[in-house]
DNA sequence: ACGAAAGTTGAGGATTCTCCTCCGTTTAGA
DNA sequence: TCTAAACGGAGGAGAATCCTCAACTTTCGT
């Protein structure tokens, strides 16, 4: 069977919606997922009910509003992954992600949140590639250091992000920071063993708050 | 004129204030400033209004609970600064520091809140003086990377505990890969000024939950 | 062993927050 | 003009936390 095709938005409708959009991005980006739908229809000048019409769950803004911005991420990782120095490749791609992340809040709790994976499965699957490779074949290099995992990299943005809301400085700040402590070298410390999946997970869920639909940290 | 000498508890009332001190240790180790007066009542066995006939702010519990925990970590610090090597001093410390933090949730809070200051002036000045001249020294030693900062030290406590909250080992190893990005070394990248006082108190105030005396967080 | 003072209890009122619905009113557009 | 689509936003529902208070229980001095 053919898809509804539901007829076009009445002028107004769209516009409206448009506006919600506009509200939506703004107000993600300094609360993050904190947000409410309330915010978002004030900041948009319309009524609550015109959003809860438009968007009927978070869910769904989240995901009109990060699909591309996102994208934008995946690509310039797939740009970073064409680096000839594995080591620059990365490090590119982790200060822009940083700074992505820091300008928008929102955009680093959808990307850093359990929901990533079930909301853009794609982009997902095409980030943990690119990372995967760019740590392997820095490691290769002799440039990133052994014990370091590609694990470690989403546990990196949610350490520096959550230090980096408010002034743009410190956000780079503290990533070279750290990536000063990603080099390979001698007189590193051994890391020991990387987190297992299930530990990213469990950090992940305590550092980054989630789209809540009705109760969500547990007791 | 003398102290009021308010005559000794009941017995009852003095076992139930300490069944209260400990369950709140529990309580606050794990959920940290986010727990309840009612939790700790539930956890130690007695009624709600118990807690607050013996502890009327959740202040007064905090400051029972933690002014000896603080008072050990301030004296490991002083141990620290007679180190004569500053760095092993420094690292020492901050190894420390991360570790108590990790292990204990609410004194992590305690220590990196605002509130600090107000609660516990005198040892967060010597922490301070000891941090400060740790630093001082660590760089003049050339160990420590010149374009460090004493007020970075806390954010740092604040980055890694942040992600530190569960696995005992994901403290350590993250601290470690910020460790070594604090030595001094001609590859590492500039991190340019340090963070103003204002901005250290806004990046603290936005990590770390404050003790809740109805509302909290701004606009 | 009595009784007053001290202590305990936990249901529940007050408050704050966010989510989301509902229906009377407005508006686009055929 | 008239109808279906869209709008607005007060307010009900639900969850979390704070804290009080009136009825009951325990301690301990005499």
């Amino acid at each position: 069977m053919p898809a509804p095709a539901s007829r076009p938005l009445r002028r107004d409708a769209q516009r409206n919606r448009e506006r919600i959009l506009e509200a939506a991005r703004e107000v993600f980006a300094t609360r993050g997922f904190a947000a409410t739908l309330d915010d978002v229809a004030h900041q948009a000048g319309v009524g609550v009910g015109t959003v809860y019409r438009r968007f009927p769950t978070k869910e769904s803004l989240v995901e009109a509003i990060f699909t591309d911005r996102i994208a934008g991420v995946v690509a310039v990782a797939e740009q970073c992954r064409a680096e000839p120095v594995a080591w620059d490749g990365l490090i590119r791609f982790m200060t822009f992600a940083c700074r992505t992340h820091a300008e928008d809040r929102g955009l680093r709790d959808v990307m850093l949140s359990l929901g990533m994976k079930k909301r853009f499965p794609e982009s997902g699957d095409r980030l943990e590639v690119v990372i995967t490779e760019l740590v392997a074949r820095a490691k290769a290099e002799g440039t990133l250091r052994d014990d370091f995992d590609a694990t470690d990299v989403p546990i990196i943005f949610t350490m520096v992000s959550d230090v980096a809301g408010l002034p743009q400085a410190s956000s780079e700040r503290y990533l070279r920071l750290v990536i000063d402590g990603l080099r390979a070298g001698p007189r590193n410390a051994p890391l020991g063993p990387p987190l297992t999946r299930d530990e990213v997970i469990a950090v992940l869920h305590g550092c980054v708050p989630a789209v809540k639909p009705r109760s969500a940290t547990a007791p």
